[in-house]
DNA sequence: CTGATTGCAAACACTTTGCAGCAGA
DNA sequence: TCTGCTGCAAAGTGTTTGCAATCAG
């Protein structure tokens, strides 16, 4: 039970408000720049699963993304799907999210804002949100450790509003020492 | 090559500002009131296990541990590990971090401040910093959705004042698609 | 005494890799 | 044609779990 608090339960629910997905074209366009720089091979393969990275609305999984390629009656390999997820990131269009050890999860950045997310512990519920604040404050902090930012995640676990409505804490769980805890943080 | 930007690389080598180590007394209290309110029991193995967590200077790795329990003669098997380090996090000691998809790392957070991270993509350094700033920002963000903030992760991957001497991006690694790049983020 | 704990080894799940045949450019 | 690509199945690896013996309270 008090596990929930520390694993992420399964596939997160994305509450996403954003763009239902993105104009294939000139995403597509940079990923064939970014294969052609690399003397890389622009295949039906890599077509088609880029095309379901962009049809994805918020996080999604390696695993989602072979399942519904399946779903369409497409034929390709856990390993192919792998290897072309590691091509996006690096040609910019994707970025690997990393909530527990389970399991990787991926964002589309190409050509839109990054999100932060907020973690429901009790539900396993994942809120997206951006924050302008939030890039100013990296960069400020960048800025004073001579660091350069290339990407960040910044994770929120806690409790949705719906979740706590339901008591304190949990019923079988036992009091989490009130005494003595960790500065909340 | 341009994978050192997207995996991090082995075992961080943190740059840690912290105090070296923690007063066992307190934390080991606190962790027997945990176990006795959940009725479980304080074994020897278990208290090896704080000690050495507790000897731990920022983040650390479960191999580690491990690792340094068998150097000193004692005995503890990987997964009595585990299952105590899970235990330490539900008593709110320790908290789990996730940087990358091959291992869990872990950070002692009984009794001071949490820190975030900066890691150098080239080196693979890992850089502590604490910011109260942030930790504001993060219950305005929680407020604005009603969310009840309970620990939180902010990574910030990048480039460190070191590796930045050494030239663009890479040699071998082609141009990065300079253009259509995703809003550097 | 009794239920929790431990170590071991097997099980797991996500991800990576070797290889032989296939196919962009 | 020349590389790089794909699928498959095997290998990897950190972490979890079943189980019988052991131990804390």
């Amino acid at each position: 039970m008090s596990e929930a608090a520390r694993i992420l339960p399964n596939l997160p629910k994305i509450a996403s408000a954003r763009p239902q997905s993105l104009p294939y074209e000139p995403v597509c366009a940079l990923f064939r720049r970014y294969l052609h720089g690399s003397n890389l091979k622009f295949t039906p393969e890599r077509a088609m699963i880029l095309d379901a990275v962009l049809r994805q609305t918020g996080l999604f999984e390696a695993e989602r993304l072979v399942g519904e390629l399946q779903k369409l009656g497409h034929r390709v390999s856990r390993a192919t799907a792998y290897r072309t997820l590691a091509h996006l990131q690096d040609a910019g269009i994707l970025k690997q999210v990393f909530f527990d050890n389970k399991q990787s999860y991926y964002e589309v950045i190409a050509g839109r804002q990054t999100y932060d997310y907020l973690i429901c512990v009790a539900t396993g519920k994942v809120i997206e949100f951006s924050s302008d604040k939030l890039r100013k404050l990296r960069d400020e902090i960048c800025r004073e450790h001579g660091f350069e930012p290339l990407s960040h995640q910044f994770h929120i676990f806690g409790l949705s509003p719906e979740s706590q409505n339901t008591a304190q804490p949990a019923p079988t769980d036992v009091e989490r020492d009130p005494v003595g805890a960790p500065t909340k943080d």
